[in-house]
DNA sequence: GTTATATATTCCAATTATGGCATATAAAGA
DNA sequence: TCTTTATATGCCATAATTGGAATATATAAC
């Protein structure tokens, strides 16, 4: 495989490696959500939360949506949660 | 969800996050190799070699066995690979 | 024991990520 | 225009990651 192709994936895991960031995809896995609404349900500052957002959309794994004041993201890819399935399988083999 | 269980995945994630272990991963959904055999496919020093398939077992995404004076590492999960075909999704899309 | 081979570990400098705080921007209302 | 509100950006110190080079360990053969 294309070498630049392994580059691009390592981006997009990287993009993942963060529990905030792994949060917010979480919560959009229930829909489109605001940024205030992100920053109400979880415990960080906003600059923080838009930041991580930020992060996610570079990669191209959220998109976002401007109406008046405030900015919506969602998820871009739907095959998320076969694999956050299949990773908590392996954490629960741990315990 | 539990916080730990947010760290606990993005560790995970962290350990995909390089382009090296990601070809390593690719190289093991063919069976299990001897680090040997990774090194001498993969244009990187042993030493390289040896601390990315460390990261890798780590998080519990490989196993090592040994025999004689070789290691084989051979891949833990098996959900990776539809994953790894939804990311070629994204990745083609962005074409 | 000594040597050769396969693999792992340590050390290090350079780069990159993290998260807090202050500040900037942009849209809407008065 | 001035203010308020929602979101984004910049700066910074600390911490983590990267990959190379040298070295250590462990097993096997002699």
């Amino acid at each position: 495989m294309d070498n630049n192709l392994y580059k691009r994936k390592a981006e997009i895991f990287k993009a993942l490696s963060n529990p905030v960031r792994l949060e917010i995809i979480d919560l959009l896995t229930t829909g489109e959500k605001c940024v205030c609404e992100i920053v109400e349900q979880l415990n960080y500052e906003q600059p923080h939360i838009s930041k991580s957002l930020n992060k996610l959309k570079e990669v191209g794994l959220i998109q976002d949506r401007k109406e008046g004041l405030n900015v919506y993201y969602s998820l871009k890819i739907c095959c998320m949660g076969d694999f956050f399935n299949c990773l908590n399988k392996i954490i629960n083999q741990e315990k």
